[in-house]
DNA sequence: CGGAATCCTATCGGATACTG
DNA sequence: CAGTATCCGATAGGATTCCG
């Protein structure tokens, strides 16, 4: 086996797979959600690819995962940010159910944004794709 | 503290952290890489998402990483993945390194695709996203 | 078989200006 | 302060047709 990232149930012959292999590997696709044979939003890799698609996206979850934030700090921390696309990021978000809005009225009014418990369940996810990302660019 | 995902080293008082709150997290962001103000394709985040991008690119790196497949047998593994697509998911593969490809001369002729090393290291990032949309949907 | 070329549409992202 | 409204250019993705 020329790669040792495959499960080791792979280890059966698949060298000619291409007509007879119909197996899928248990490790990469546990259940029935993966096996999709077109995108579809139910998908659990394309739940989590949803919720952050887009240029900012990310950026806009590294900050609020330093702490709940109003729309000024936010625009602060991200100064190239647009309004209109910081705008965009959050009502995306919010529709995900990753982050939620508090309003409060006043002379200024304040809005705090914050990570549901929906939205923390990413912090992993964003670490391990830190960590594959740099150890793609090590290996080109 | 209301979620216990943050790092302990987050334990000191945040509640004032618009403003004066300068630290990062160093699980989170563990390099200047990750401290980037905007978008940039050198941040490794950004670097696993462009690989990950497109509607059908996932669902043609499951299939290469069930084996690797002729062009041909890629297009019946997604039927609905119209050749025009299929060409660009995996030109943009192959520009990321991902992917690599093998022309065997004859008639018919032959094209094997296959996963390089690279390629392969986005296999756990893959598993991590289905366990995270998994969770996403439950709390929905 | 394994594409490339062309065309078309929808959505994304950015700039700018304005408002409660 | 915290947005909305409008416009616009750049991609992404799909359908169809053609080629070595």
């Amino acid at each position: 086996m020329a790669f040792s990232h495959k499960s080791s149930q792979d280890d059966r012959n698949v060298t000619n797979q291409t007509e007879s292999y119909r197996g899928w590997d248990m490790t990469l696709v546990p259940g029935m959600d993966g096996r999709t044979l077109e995108p579809h939003h139910d998908c659990p890799v394309e739940v989590a690819l949803e919720a952050l698609k887009g240029r900012w996206t990310t950026l806009v979850l590294r900050e609020l995962m330093h702490g709940d934030k109003s729309y000024g700090a936010l625009s602060q921390s991200l100064p190239k940010l647009s309004d209109k696309v910081l705008t965009d990021v959050l009502t995306h978000l919010r529709k995900c159910g990753v982050v939620s809005r508090t309003v409060f009225r006043g002379f200024p009014n304040r809005t705090l944004y914050r990570l549901t418990a929906t939205g923390w369940e990413i912090r992993p996810l964003l670490i391990e794709l830190y960590r594959t990302g740099l150890r793609m660019r090590k290996s080109c």
